[in-house]
Parts: C-alpha cells; structure tokens; sequence
DNA sequence: TTCATTGTGTGCGATACCGAACACAACTTA
DNA sequence: TAAGTTGTGTTCGGTATCGCACACAATGAA
C-alpha cells in the first residue's frame, strides 16, 4: 500500500475567528467546540447551558430516524453526523453531512415535529444534546439563536439544491471528490476512515464503483489509501477533480459569513 | 394525433377546506386565490394587503435571479413558478416549483438576502407582488404568516432532499412521471402546455430521451400529446409510473397538514 | 404560397454505470 | 494457528442514457 498508517499527517485545525462570541465557554464539564454555541450572545447561552447534556457519539449511532418525533437536537462538537435518505429498495443516498457548525435537527427550529430523514454518525465524537420541548422554549426568547438556526437552514437549502444537481450531472468521480472535501471541511485530520462499502452508500452508486474511482484518485497521486482508510494528500488537486458544486457551496457559506 | 386539443376536458378544481381563514378576499382590486393570504388571521392579512402589487406573470419571466438580492417576494396566485439551478457548462436541473400553495422568495423569511436558484414562470398565471424589505417589517409583526411559511420552508426542505435521492436513483420516465404529477397539482386542468425541450431542462437530461419517454407514456395509454402539450389521460396509471418519491413527499405534506 | 422557425421522431455509436460474481487480502476471533 | 469475517480488486455482460445527427412536421410570418 501506499503510505503507513502510522505516519505523521498535516493537522489542520480550524481557527475560525470568534466574532459574536467567545471561543472558549464550558457546559456540562465539558469544552464547547460547537461554533454555534459560541457565537451566541452570553446571555443567550446562559439560557441554553443549563439543559445542555454531553453524549459522546459513536461511530453508526443513530441520532434521528426517519419519520419519528424529533424527541431532542444536538449541537455537533466532535464528529461528523450524516442524514441519510433511504428508498423502499434499501438503498441510500446522504443528504447532507452536520460538523461542529452545525445543529442537528434544524427541522424543529422552522416548527416541524418530524422530518423525512435519519441522522447517523459517519465520523464518531460527541455532542451536546437539549430535549426537543425545551430547546422550543429557549428558542423563543433567543433571537439572535434563531437567527442563526435560521441562517443554517437557508444554507442547506442551497446545499440541498445543489445536491440535486450534483446527483442528476455529475459523475462518480467527482462527486466523491467533492464528498471527501466537504469531509475534510468538518474534520481536523486529513485521514478520512471509511470502506468502499460505506462510501457507496453515501454517494448513491454500488460498491465496485467506488473502488474504480478511489483506484483512479490514487492513481493520479490525489490520495492514497489502506484497508478502511482513504488519505488525502493533495487537496488543490482534489478540488480540481470535484465538479463546480463544491465551489458553489464554499462561495455561498462565505456570502452568508457562515 | 391521438386527441384534439379543442376536446373537452375534466376540470379538476382544488377545493380544499380554509380553516383559519376565509375563501374570499382581494387585494389591490384582485380576488385572492393563494392560499397563504387566504389562511393567515383577519388582523395579519390587513396589515399585507396595503403592499400587495396584483402582477401579471407571463410564460418564461424571470422572478428571480440567482445569486441578486430578492428585491421582491411573490405570493402566486395563479400559474406556477419554476426554481432552476444551471451549472456553468448551460445545463440545468428544477428544484422545485410553486402554485398557488406557495410564496416564491422563501428564504427571505429564513433571514437570507439572496439565493442560489433562479425563479421562472413555467405556467403564465399572476401573483400579489411585496418588497423584500416591507415583507420583513410586516413578518416582525405577523407570527401565524411567520410560522406558516416556516412550515413550507420545512416542506421544501424535504422535497429537496427527495429530489437529491430520485435524481440520482430513478430514471426518466419516473421522474418524468413525478413531474407531471407535481405539475398536475399545481394546475386546474389536466393538459399541461409544454415542450420536449423544456421538459428536457426541469428533468435534467436531453430532448431526445424525453421524446421517448413520453412515446412510452403515450403507448401505455396514461398520456396524449400534440405539439406543444400534453393531455393527462390517466392519472392513477400516471402515479404508478412515477417512483416512490411523488408518494412520499404527498405523505410529508399531508403529515404537516399543508 | 413561400420561407423560416420551432418542435418532434428516429437512429446509432460511445460511455458510464449497474448488478452480479469470484478471488484474494487483511484483519479478528477462537 | 486456524477459521471466519470483512474489505478490496477485478471482470464482464447488460442497459440507460448521452451526444450527435438528420429528416420531417407543424406553425407563424412575409
């Protein structure tokens, strides 16, 4: 294989620059990471602190299902959380992926009590979680919170529009490579632990044909990869290979200061 | 041909129930027909309807431009309003469309000032036009419109995803299938006046597979067509055609009570 | 009527992708 | 160490559909 797992990789950490609010706040014992949670005004988050609960989040847990009461959010801190939509036959197609900018379960915060799809970890970490009722009540004495929820959702309108493009024009290549760079967006290594399997799921296509498309990423020195294991090692160029969605997307978050 | 187009067509008028509302009201000298206005509190809709610009929509005019600031919000009225998404190469793929159900200009009351997709009328019809920024004023104040068009925010959340799911893994005659069906819904009569051409743009592929497409249809004997349109023969065999998504998103709209 | 424009039917080669199968490699567990 | 499980490489036929091309039909304008 291409490269030893144990080798010493770029750690690129995200020091986005806290303009609103603090980048260092505590809840439930533990460090907020959640940018969210610590953008808000103080007085917003002293409100939502005390119903904040820590839950580490493991790998394939499932957040939401499909169909059911949205019984409670969770502000990502760690980890990366994947909706997924599945079709009669079982397959699947993600339709989005929640970092540590992100909520899940925005669908409560427009006044929907359920929502059409699952929410699974794709990468494992942890989160703070507030009972769906509460959060409801929080929410309507912090203005600048659902301003920003409301912001989040517009934001995945425009990835959601974007998506349905993508998966009606675009082909297998890119969109993986477009998938691995959003990934990458929300993880602060440049190791992305997943099977072939795993990703077929999530761009929508069957196994082999990932395979085919990983073999052709490495074979131009994009990435290299090991059983359950892709590593980028050259993103400039990875974005050269992603259609024009991922760019679309970047510009628009950038458009709304998110 | 298989049918004359002078021939006389069922009419299928919605005539769903207003319960917080009224069926009868006007503005700037036009009956209202959208049922937003028709549905929000006496007190609410007195305080729009001053702002309400009766407009005429013709064939192929543009509401909206991606990425312009929203200058204006529509609440349709009549006709039906098309949101595309072109990638840079001139393709392009529907994300969505409004009928009288809807307001064009959603995220606006999201917070956001521009967005990705273009509006285009794809059945002339008319709509009550309001400034973006008096829209905002006058939503501080109104929480029942507020929270109605929240839930569409919501419901169009969904039909996206939908979307994302079905453009990836259903073919064209099923979605050709679904789009007429949306179309229908939208639409007081059961001809829809459109090209291959167009058909070809809102489906996301070329012209000659929606000809085809549509010859099955019409040999199945669920559809007629002339140049230039196409008569719904049989709906239920339409619906059968069509994949699961129409289905699905009838389910979520019917669960959300809109 | 003539012409230009627009819309549709059709065919055909190239290709991406699917679906299924099989072999093998890498890990895990007993 | 052996066996079983999981992940990956590879092949290969079938199919949807893309891209292009051309002929023809319907419509509208001069």
């Amino acid at each position: 294989m291409s490269f030893p797992l144990a080798s010493v990789h770029l750690i690129v950490v995200n020091t986005k620059l806290q303009i609103d609010g603090t980048d260092e706040r505590s809840a439930a014992g533990q460090s907020v990471q959640n940018t969210i949670l610590l953008q808000i005004p103080e007085g917003e988050f002293e409100a939502l602190q005390p119903h904040l609960k820590f839950i580490p989040l493991e790998l394939s847990s499932c957040l939401q299902r499909e169909h059911e009461a949205i019984r409670a959010v969770y502000f990502m801190n760690r980890g990366i959380a994947s909706m997924l939509v599945q079709t009669a036959d079982g397959r699947s197609v993600e339709v989005g992926a929640c970092g540590r900018e992100d909520m899940v379960g925005l669908a409560l915060a427009a006044g929907l009590d359920t929502f059409t799809h699952s929410v699974i970890m794709q990468v494992p970490g942890d989160g703070f979680q507030i009972d769906g009722a509460t959060m409801k009540r929080v929410l309507a004495s912090s203005p600048e919170l659902k301003r920003m929820l409301m912001l989040r959702l517009g934001l995945r309108l425009a990835q959601l529009e974007q998506s349905a493009v993508c998966n009606r024009l675009h082909n297998v290549k890119q969109r993986l490579a477009r998938w691995l760079l959003v990934t990458l967006d929300r993880l602060q290594s440049d190791v992305i632990r997943t099977t072939h399997e795993f990703l077929s799921k999530m761009i929508g296509t069957d196994r082999p044909t990932i395979s085919v498309a990983v073999a052709e990423l490495e074979a131009e020195g994009i990435i290299g990869h090991t059983r359950g294991s892709i590593l980028i090692k050259n993103r400039p160029m990875l974005e050269g290979q992603a259609c024009e969605c991922y760019a679309a997307i970047q510009k628009f978050n950038a458009e709304l200061g998110l």
